[in-house]
RNA sequence: GCCCUCAUAGCUCAGCUGGUAGAGCACCUGAUUUGUAAUCAGGGGGUCGGGAGUUCGAGUCUCUCUGGGGGCACCA
């Protein structure tokens, strides 16, 4: 087959076979640009070229920016630099796979001995001797019984396994980064030397299962970070620091708001200022409930094991749920119970009690609904993933008909509440059916035509992951981000026709006959421990005045001053207003800082002006400047932000 | 659950190759009455996450348990 060059802005020279397209060359590229490329080839202007490209003609090819080898072939050929380093170092390594990620890239290496931190500095030193050696890159396409033999020659069964997995018609490359070959799809660089030796980081070692299957063997994973430049990484580094400053589970004790220790994993103690954020969230949540016609409801935390097999869990969530034995008096045996992992099959029982009509559907029955589940031991993270949690969840009993209009008013109620919580953007993933699961295919079509069309009637953006939904029902899957760009999943909407045969729910229709309800599983919140983990992250501890667990300190300047200072206190409690004293004999530059360092919105100085004058010096937090205003005003202004945005008055 | 890693006063951390613990902040007491991010002085506080072992002797070495952190798997 004909070969064509190609030159690339940064001066690269690389060869393509002819008929090569747009969408490789632009890959080739980079990634990144790849899309606007593709477009603009479509638009016209910035590929000076005529596709498909059949004759080697030595084309120079023009991106919108020129900025030198994108940062994903760096990263890639990084990862190849890597292994080859490894394998130079230790001979008896095999390697696997190692693709680009979020900053960087991995390896997953398989080694009987574990990689110690230590070892990083090594494998970095080794690196920088490669790059160094600007060794050349070269691509071959190898048919695959070569390729084959050539990795059983070599011992790499990792490999092996991979050649098997690729379809019979496609090419086999093989990249050679100096003496040092590695089978890869590409592209990669010129030489190694384009890669910026101070431009990267190796950052940690992990355990990885081979393909992502517990099953396999577990292969060690080496992460690092790359960049153009050493002042790219530093900013990078320094991002990470500026992240770790927000973390929650840090701003949790410097705030005062919770902890956790070792006698309850995964189970949170509140302390009176975390609690008073959870106090005031749920009571907004509440309110926007209640508003939405829902109905609140409470139910029990410990229930015999036989709800549990009737509506499933027993068989298939028994392994994550808390089992109480319990001796009961003249029993020969003992009776088993389990807290409840889910609210679900309890709201099922209120719904049961007494007959249904169509008349009272929709019914919406919520709660806020404490739940435990049995994590395993190493997905417990703070407040993110815990034991022992409260959902804000709620349960609408419906009829088929009704899905789709009960999909869009969720979708606008939770648009709303995330606006008011300080969420404009947030990631929706709209989750089809999988290849397990109940329920003929033209009830799946309505079903998931019906979530689509209402994701789309409450015009936000959103992704189709399929294949992710539930067994029993496609879902949609609200996320958030924490500080370092982990994504939470909070809200959550699910249709599910499944546990309402289980647990024999029904109503009389309007032909007088028994029928089936549809049940949707949804919160907005999630749990209660993830979305305040998440918006202290969120708000780096700068929760919004209404949220704020201590709003106002009044903090005197002299002790003359300490009885205005209580007079203000008493006023501001009044109002509804969080307020504290601060009378303690200490420079008020000492009491800035340390309500600074705590988060407190709002500050205000008492010295002998203000009480003469009877007005107050207002410091908000972040801000070095004060005002000045009278007392009266000063209240009202407090009292107005101290209000939930639902309840505020229009501006 | 798995891999790596960590565990010293309330917090942040120091403690070299083993010889029975230190600092800053916080806390308490006293002085200071101070104008917007840390006033000064004094004092109390830990047996080094739990258990076992090696050793004349362990915070320091080994094993084990528990918990945390970074990942992987899991998240119905």
């Amino acid at each position: 087959m004909a070969r064509i060059s190609l030159t690339f802005p940064d001066g690269n020279q690389r060869s393509f076979d002819a008929g090569v397209t747009p969408a490789e060359v632009a890959a080739a590229i980079s990634p990144s640009l790849a899309k606007k490329a593709i477009s603009a080839t479509v638009n016209g202007g910035h590929f000076d070229l005529q596709w498909p490209i059949t004759a080697d003609a030595g084309i120079a090819i023009h991106t919108m920016a020129d900025e030198g080898p994108a940062l994903e072939l760096i990263r890639h050929d990084l990862a190849h630099i890597m292994a080859r380093a490894v394998q130079a170092i230790w001979p008896e390594v095999k390697v696997t796979i190692g693709p680009v990620v979020a900053n960087g890239w991995y390896y997953d290496f398989d080694r009987d001995a574990p990689f110690t931190p230590d070892d990083l500095g090594v494998i970095e030193k080794k690196m920088k001797e490669i790059i160094n050696a600007r060794d050349p890159v070269k691509t071959e396409v190898w048919d695959r019984a070569r390729a084959i033999a050539h990795y059983v020659a070599k011992n790499e069964p990792f490999k092996v396994e991979l050649i098997d997995g690729i379809p019979g018609d496609e090419p086999l490359r093989m990249y050679w980064h100096g003496h040092w070959q590695d089978l890869c799809r590409g592209p990669h660089l010129q030489h190694t030397g384009q890669v910026p030796a101070d431009g990267f980081k190796l950052m940690s070692i992990a355990g990885a299962y081979w393909r992502g299957d517990s099953n396999n063997k577990q292969l060690q994973r080496i992460y690092g970070v790359a960049f153009r430049n050493r002042d790219d990484l530093k900013a990078h580094l320094v991002m990470l620091e500026e992240a770790a400053k927000r973390d929650h589970r840090k701003l949790g004790r410097d705030m005062e708001l919770f902890h956790l220790q070792e006698e309850a994993p995964g189970m949170v103690f509140w302390h009176p200022n975390g609690w008073t954020i959870w106090r005031t969230l749920e009571e907004y949540m509440r309110r926007r409930l209640r508003v939405a016609d829902y109905r609140e409801i409470r139910t029990p935390q410990v229930v015999d094991r036989v709800l549990w097999e009737r509506s499933g869990h027993w068989e298939a969530y028994r392994e994550n749920m808390f089992i109480v034995e319990v001796d009961e008096e003249g029993a020969k045996e003992k009776r088993i119970n389990a807290l409840k992992p889910m609210n679900c099959p309890c709201h099922v029982q209120i719904y049961n009690q007494g007959l249904k009509s169509y008349r009272d559907l929709p019914l919406r029955l919520a709660e806020f609904g404490s739940c435990h589940r049995y994590e395993s031991s190493g997905s417990m993270h703070g407040l993110m993933r815990v034991r022992g949690f409260t959902q804000d969840d709620a349960h609408i009993f419906c009829t088929e008909d009704q899905i789709g209009a009960e999909c869009e008013s969720f979708i606008r109620l939770l648009s709303s509440v995330y606006r008011d919580l300080g969420f404009d953007g947030f990631e929706i993933k709209f989750s089809t059916r999988p290849a397990v699961r109940i329920g003929s295919d033209e009830t799946w079509d309505k079903v998931e035509g019906m979530l689509e069309a209402a994701v789309k009637g409450a015009g936000v953006p959103y992704e189709i992951d399929p294949g992710e939904g539930a067994f029993y029902g496609p879902k949609l899957d609200f996320r958030l981000t924490d500080a370092i760009g982990r994504k939470w999943q909070c809200g959550t909407f699910q249709v599910d026709p499944n546990l309402p045969t289980r647990l024999g729910a029904e109503y009389i229709g309007v032909d007088g006959s028994k029928h089936r309800p549809y049940m949707l599983h949804r919160a907005i919140l999630g749990s209660f421990e993830r979305f305040i983990g998440i918006l202290i992250e969120n708000y780096a501890g700068r929760l919004p005045f209404w949220l704020a667990p201590r709003q106002v300190v009044v903090a005197s300047i002299v002790s003359d001053a300490d009885g205005f200072v209580q007079e203000v206190v008493a006023a501001l409690k009044e109002r509804g207003v969080r307020a504290e004293a601060d009378v303690r004999n200490e420079k008020i530059s000492y009491k800035v800082r340390e309500h600074s360092v705590g988060k407190v919105p709002v500050l205000l100085a008492i010295g002998l002006q203000e009480v003469e004058n009877r007005n107050v010096s207002i410091r908000r937090l972040g801000e070095t400047q004060t005002s000045v205003a009278p007392l009266a005003a000063a209240l009202d202004m407090l009292q107005a932000e101290a209000l939930a945005p639902d309840l505020a008055l229009p501006a």
